[in-house]
DNA sequence: CATGAATGAGGTTTCATTCAT
DNA sequence: GATGAATGAAACCTCATTCAT
């Protein structure tokens, strides 16, 4: 059938397109992992994929552009795993550190969230602007999750809730960050895993008191 | 004395060149502050400083040299901040939070400090290697200061000393990073002050458990 | 006959690639008359003519073979206006003001002339040699129009030809290239009409004297 | 004297940036004289001038800048030569005359003149605005002698002033054009000269009829 | 010591042209 | 025939570094 015949070679086209972006994307996202922006040079980018700098700018635009998307993709799979970890039946304290698992394992394993995450920590004039909100979002999750944890009762009531998610917050911007310097976010999720304690002793209810912090 | 003036004209001079080299090496850490070091440019920090380009190299060196410097003298200052708590008399927990305290009071007023920060955050090749190993220095000393407490008792036996100091640090790298990108590290001396309930929560004896955290 | 049939076909096929190719060509020319030689983007031609950049070069070849064959089409638009209007029964110094008439108008609404002339007005490293030929030609073709007005007694006799000419093409010029200054184009008929005056004043016989040009 | 040292340096340096410039702009009008604005490449510019493209960056800024400054300067020169002229005493209808023998002077001798000709006569979508405005303020000082001829005689009465200012614009843009792609503009003063007869035809008062422009 | 003009390598971006599909 | 992804050369621009004055 003809039409089937163009509809293919359309998907073909589209699909090789929508390939190669992709591709080109997990590129620039190492390579932003390991270089400031500025530092990264397009021809990296363009190395890493294995094609030319005028096919990188054929698909992706400009530097700015390519940044852009590596941010936009970052939070969009950032997003992905929040959405899964709560749609698990558990109490939501246990969903607060399912969260912080189920991002420090994407990040130690996916280069191009690495690269998000050096992008949004650095100042780069060209980007800037949305480069820091996305961490205020994050600072709205964590609270709205604390204050769902205090009404189904796995976290304590007497906390200031706003308090308790820049804390959070801090946490995890500060695990980032060493691991990153120290082995390239190898060990985000045991270092995570390490501060499981110190949330729990942070949010748990009074009962045991928070001896889980300490050896 | 003949000799003692020639001395005094030579530390005249050598005073003034400190000065001009100190006064240089600020205008470069504010500048380091807010531009990445790869978007920094020498003109940029000559500009800042009143002077000409030949005048910086001539007092400052390279572009490497300058970021070293920058650096070695954030750490000379942040070190300096250390030792002045460490004199007071106090408990080992007061002091540790006075550390806390030191540090964010000074990297919010003094902008070549806030440099030296940026700089250790970013991944430049150019300097690279040392960059992160001032992280593992703060930590051996909060190591340090959580055993001593232990041994004063004023912070709690059943502790994992590693753990807390690991701890301690990310949330101190945390509080400086997110100052950082809101408001140019203002923000930073309150962001400490609002986690004196968690880390009292986390290293102060049982006694009255760990309530004073929460609202 | 089968092969009138196998012709008619061919030429189908052929006359479908030339309106095309027509088509195309207009495309370009309506390219060239607003942007420079080197300015124009093939990707502006081909997306003026709603097709692909490959097709553009099945059809029309180089840049430099499009931009040859919009001169060539030009030409060709304007020798037509002059033998369609020395057809005319007139006295030559009507011919003469027809032929200006008729250049004016067919340069106002044809955008593939107006490319031809812009292309033909730049020092095009690329294009050039024959780029200034044409308006010697056009200098060719007034003077022969002039010396057959003395012929047929519609041109004064004490005129010197070839001065004449030139002057003819002088104004023609100016007016062509401030015309398309202003407003693409637009207003060339109403400045050559305002012509007419001084041409008939610089033309026509002595009667009385030049006294039209001036109101 | 100290004082005349500092200020005899300063103006040495002043003095040699001032002179590099000028060079530096000669050459930019030497290459738009014979490039179009697109085609023109800064290193042919460097080159012309000997230096680095560089430096050329650093004296001229931008291409664009460039080019606004080639324009700048032409319209100078240009104003110059009329100054000039209209000091001279004559007859505002010799005044007319001398003042496009004195610009076809200019430009056949001034190649940063030329460059500024090309530059105006190109639709570079980069420069634009006020490229095409220096031909109307033209026409404006056109108009404004044909009056003054008018008061003090040397030009006919009944002459439609903004008619004639037009057609004297045209006619030397006609000749400027022609000149510009036949011989780069040497024979621009010759032709204007053969256009004498035809302008005094067109402005002197009527006594011995305009038999002038006629052989 | 200080200045700022000069350099040149290197980065980003553009675009004519080709070719597999 | 038509498409558009791919290429690579080349243009513009930036900036660390040097050096004559």
């Amino acid at each position: 059938m003809v039409v089937a015949g163009v509809n293919g070679e359309l998907r073909g086209k589209q699909q090789r397109g929508v390939e190669a972006q992709r591709a080109l994307l997990e590129a620039a996202g190492a390579v932003f992992a390991r270089l400031s922006y500025a530092e990264a040079r397009l021809q990296d980018i363009a190395d890493e994929a294995g094609i030319s700098t005028g096919s990188l700018f054929f698909h992706l635009g400009n530097k700015t552009d390519i940044a852009h998307t590596v941010l936009a993709t970052q939070q969009e799979r950032m997003g992905l795993v929040l959405t899964e970890v709560l749609e698990r039946g558990a109490s939501t304290l246990d969903k607060i550190i399912g969260v912080f698992d189920g991002l420090a394992e994407l990040v130690a394993s996916d280069p191009l969230v690495q690269g998000g995450i050096r992008l949004s920590l650095q100042p780069a004039t060209e980007l800037d602007v949305e480069a820091s909100t996305p961490y205020q979002e994050w600072v709205a999750v964590a609270a709205r999750l604390v204050a769902d944890g205090q009404k189904d009762g796995s976290v304590r009531d007497d906390i200031d809730v706003a308090l308790a998610a820049e804390l959070l917050n801090e946490l995890f911007v500060g695990a980032q960050v060493l691991a990153g310097l120290e082995d390239s976010w190898q060990s985000l999720p045991l270092r995570v895993q390490r501060g499981h304690r110190l949330i729990r002793g942070l949010l748990a209810p009074q009962r045991a008191a928070s001896s889980e912090t300490h050896s």
